[in-house]
DNA sequence: TTTACTTTGCGTCAACAAAACACAAAGTAA
DNA sequence: TTACTTTGTGTTTTGTTGACGCAAAGTAAA
């Protein structure tokens, strides 16, 4: 190494968010429609060039809020991808994010680009740009391990929730079928619920109680070892 | 998004290893003692600037080789970090990989930069420049979860081996002491390893059974939907 | 108001996996 | 021989997971 960095050619780098939504029963990704070569009229991933001050995640942060209206998502890093054709202008590397978001609670506000935005259901998603179909499947894989782990999906169920909203999500999630009344022990027994009183009416059954995730609760939990698991 | 690069300041990038060795029942990384600001004689992780034509695993291999004398290691992507003031001399982000290799197998070299180059116990770090040490952390906690559901620990040690070895590198590993017999049931019945009918001589007890890594046979239960777990 | 139907909430039981522990076999050291 | 150490294997206890039964609480229709 030595003391003069401008002596070395730098990459250019960019963050790319994977932004994960779910609504009506369906587990969707954030995509934008480019107009701009390369890739003009393809889809890709919220993204932007990383600017040399501010952090990953504010930049992810700048890039969501100004791109799609978008603030206070729960963001982790997923990779960073650097093959040396994965952008036709030159050498980029992505280092890429993903987050999650309930749809219901956020208004789309399409940026001053004017692209067009849309959520795109991961089980129907289009030909996308880059190398981005490549980072929607490990992201995938990562929030499929992470949710049987960690109690991360609730930040994509409203704030209350029946039991059984929060079984189809993880069904869609991790792409199995789950027994219901084992889920139901499960989750119940973690302790990280709080019941609310309210039930889920009108519907054509039984009132569902609805709960909420009870962060207070989870973090003392952890405090004392205990581990998360479905 | 604009066609042209060239206007968008870029960050430096590196690429840094943390190299896990274990001998003599210990649990080490390599590190190397800096001559030239900054954190001149600071230890500090194998790396070194990406260059334009180059992978991340490319850089590492050839970082590790020049510096180390080491080469065909195994190699995973551990992070990317950002942070601003992360190197003093500007802007540079480090995106991290680790790698696991059995001392005994290479022969340090020793770059010809000529600093000095150690294996340094994880229980006795020495202060460390920029942000290694906690660079360190997170690669020991990725090494650990890791070993617990993919048999990577077999990298770090000789080709022939006793279940008792192996167990000792687990337990520094996981950093916890595991009951021997319920471990040896575990890692013969997981078909994984293959006898090779040669004993550890020259103790003083019952020479232990040798075994190997058997990866054919792994990939085989993979194949077949087998879950690897300790 | 009765009956049929759907979904919820809770319980049971068997199968399997993990943790705890007993012990003989195979070597070395005195 | 005897004492000692470590290895290889077995058994028992405990805990967790998966499969499934069923009454309760609602709606819809007769």
């Amino acid at each position: 190494m030595n003391n003069d960095l401008s002596q070395y050619p730098r990459p250019s780098v960019t963050v790319d968010c994977v932004v994960f939504g779910y609504d009506t029963q369906q587990l969707s990704v954030l995509l934008l429609h480019r107009k701009e070569e390369p890739f003009a009229n393809h889809w890709t991933l919220l993204g932007g060039f990383l600017r040399l001050d501010e952090t990953f995640e504010v930049a992810a942060e700048r890039i969501l809020s100004s791109k799609a209206g978008l603030a206070g998502l729960y963001l982790e890093q997923l990779y960073t991808f650097g093959s040396l054709d994965r952008d036709p202008r030159g050498r980029v590397l992505a280092v890429s994010y993903f987050a999650l978001v309930n749809p219901r609670q956020y208004n789309l506000v399409v940026g001053n680009m004017a692209h067009d935005l849309r959520w795109c259901p991961l089980s129907d998603l289009p030909t996308l740009g880059f190398d981005h179909h490549h980072i929607i499947e490990l992201a995938r894989r990562r929030l499929a391990s992470k949710v049987t782990y960690q109690p991360v999906g609730f930040e994509l169920l409203n704030e209350k929730f029946t039991i059984t909203e929060l079984q189809d999500l993880y069904e869609r999630i991790l792409g199995q079928s789950l027994d219901r009344r084992n889920f139901y022990k499960k989750i119940m027994a973690s302790g990280i619920l709080k019941a609310t009183g309210e039930r889920r009416e009108g519907l054509k059954s039984r009132p569902a109680e609805m709960f909420a995730f009870d962060k207070t609760r989870y973090e003392q939990l952890i405090e004392e070892g205990f581990q998360f698991k479905i």
